[in-house]
RNA sequence: GGUGACGUGUCCGAGCGGCCGAAGGAGCAUGUCUCGAAAACAUGUGAUGGUUUGCGCCAUCCGUGGGUUCAAAUCCCACCGUCACCGCCA
């Protein structure tokens, strides 16, 4: 939800941000309109109700045999009060209704336009060549005994997958130097609830466009969330927060993510690139405002520091207004590359969404003045399932084996080689 | 799943349908005292919205949502949650 302030008196930044979205600027318009008629009918109501008080003081005060006569007086009273507040109600909901539609405000430097329309903000590390065909990751993990796609078909349908032996070990070990990483960051490792209430779907912004990519289960009205971003976020809701004395809070989520990948047709269909359920670290933070666009590059970096040590080679791009979710005002991508794939593939993403996301789940902090303020938050991946496709074909060898990267082999018992066992 | 008890401000905890945004404590802040601290004493201490240049004023909020009433923290209904016991259970 965008500031209902900025809207008043700012209303033309509202519209450029709209604008570079391609969304409706007709919105903005209705949105005014809607604060204008808002504020006049709370006025109205509270005249009104303001005399009722003041009535029902002197009904209070008056003997009880002449209390008669008044109490029919205020009846009156108490009809039209009654009324101006379903006026009130009503303008209040069709005020936030269109304040709900307008994404959040895109942050200066944003590059306008769609999804084609990104900006690259960086490559680091070239494709690695090959000096013989390379494998794709699930001929890999299949010769490792790692993935098992077909089991997972058989188990539960297409898009499920068995990890198995140094899979299995593996995806735990990308998760723990992930987690690890957060730690030293300062971060507190929080695992979440994986189905959570309407409301709070609701709250956090899942339920608007993307609706139909969430598994809902209909007998105990839950949803199983695609990331634990959802029970982050509104972790802290309704709660006002220290964060000018004690600094932003950090947290690192570890979940499994649910997504029914609706629209997804045929696309990914081999492997474990797109799938219906995967494992992920998450980075959430709450900090003040003026501090979100710094913290925003904080994560990128920690992501990056994360897919270079893992000897991965990627871009950062710079997602443009039309292709953000609507509760983030800025969005970095890193896509690693794929090498059978011959192109970059999204391995994490962060999200500044400012104050948009706090002010709908009413997450605020003590300003030094000791008033409250609407916090931002912001989000980012620090690892997920998806990596070990990169990892497997970046890393493999002619024979099939597979070099584990350095930052992983602790965490293997010191495996350093993946050796194929058909 | 069943039965019972309960949900009030940062916390504990009172609260007759009207004088209750709400007693009393604790905590916190400021001040007096002190070399300094503690103690003691005094004062202050919620959020949201509307309005106003400003001081301020007004409205709303006692788990949530409805209802009864001129008037609801207080009465009624539903839901959510917490606790206890019983049953069941990977």
């Amino acid at each position: 939800m965008i500031d209902p302030v900025l809207l008043r008196e700012n209303p033309d930044v509202v519209r450029a941000s709209q604008a570079a979205r391609g969304e409706s600027l007709e919105a903005v318009d209705r949105a005014v309109e809607a604060d204008a008629v808002r504020r006049s009918a709370i006025a109205a109501f509270e005249a009104l109700r303001a005399e009722q008080n003041a009535f029902g003081k002197v009904v209070a005060a008056t003997p009880k045999d002449e209390k008669a006569a008044l109490v029919a007086q205020a009846q009156d009273l108490a009809a039209r009060t009654k009324q101006a507040q379903a006026a009130q109600v009503e303008a209040e909901a069709r005020f936030d209704e269109a304040l709900r539609s307008i994404g959040n405000v895109i942050v200066d430097g944003v590059p306008t336009g769609g999804e084609e329309d990104y900006v690259l903000v960086k490559t680091v590390g070239a494709p690695r060549v090959f000096d013989f065909e390379p494998l794709d990751h699930l001929a890999i993990g299949e010769r490792l005994d790692a993935i098992d796609m077909a089991r997972g078909a058989k188990v539960s349908g297409a898009r499920f997958y068995f990890l198995k032996g140094v899979g299995a070990r593996l995806e735990i070990a990308l998760m723990s130097l992930a987690l690890d990483k957060a730690l030293a960051n300062g971060f507190i490792p929080l695992i979440t609830p994986t189905l959570v209430r309407p409301e709070i779907m609701q709250g956090t912004g899942f339920l608007g466009a993307h609706s139909d990519e969430i598994y809902r289960l209909e007998a105990d009205d839950l949803y199983l969330t695609g990331t634990s971003e959802v029970a982050l976020a509104a972790y802290h809701s309704d709660e006002i927060l220290d964060l000018v004395e004690s600094g932003p809070l950090r947290y690192a989520g570890w979940s499994t993510c649910y997504r029914r990948e609706a629209g997804a047709g045929g696309k990914d269909s081999r492997g474990i690139i797109r799938v219906h359920q995967f494992n992920k670290l998450e980075m959430f933070v709450y900090t003040t405002p003026d501090e979100a666009q710094a913290e925003h590059e904080r994560l990128l970096g920690w992501q990056e520091e994360m897919i270079g040590s893992l000897g991965l080679s990627y871009r950062v791009i710079d997602t443009a207004a039309g292709d953000l979710g609507s509760s983030a005002a800025r969005k970095f991508d890193v896509e690693a590359w794929i090498p059978t794939q011959g192109t970059y593939r999204e391995l994490t993403s962060t999200s500044n969404c400012t104050t948009f996301q706090a002010r709908r789940l009413g997450v605020r902090y003590r300003t030094e003045s000791g008033a409250t303020s609407a916090v931002a938050t912001l989000n980012g991946t620090l690892a997920t399932t998806r990596w070990i496709a990169a990892i497997l074909e970046t890393h493999q060898q002619a024979d099939g084996s597979v070099v584990v990267p350095g930052p992983l082999r602790s965490y293997l018992g010191g495996l350093d080689v993946l050796v194929p066992v058909r």
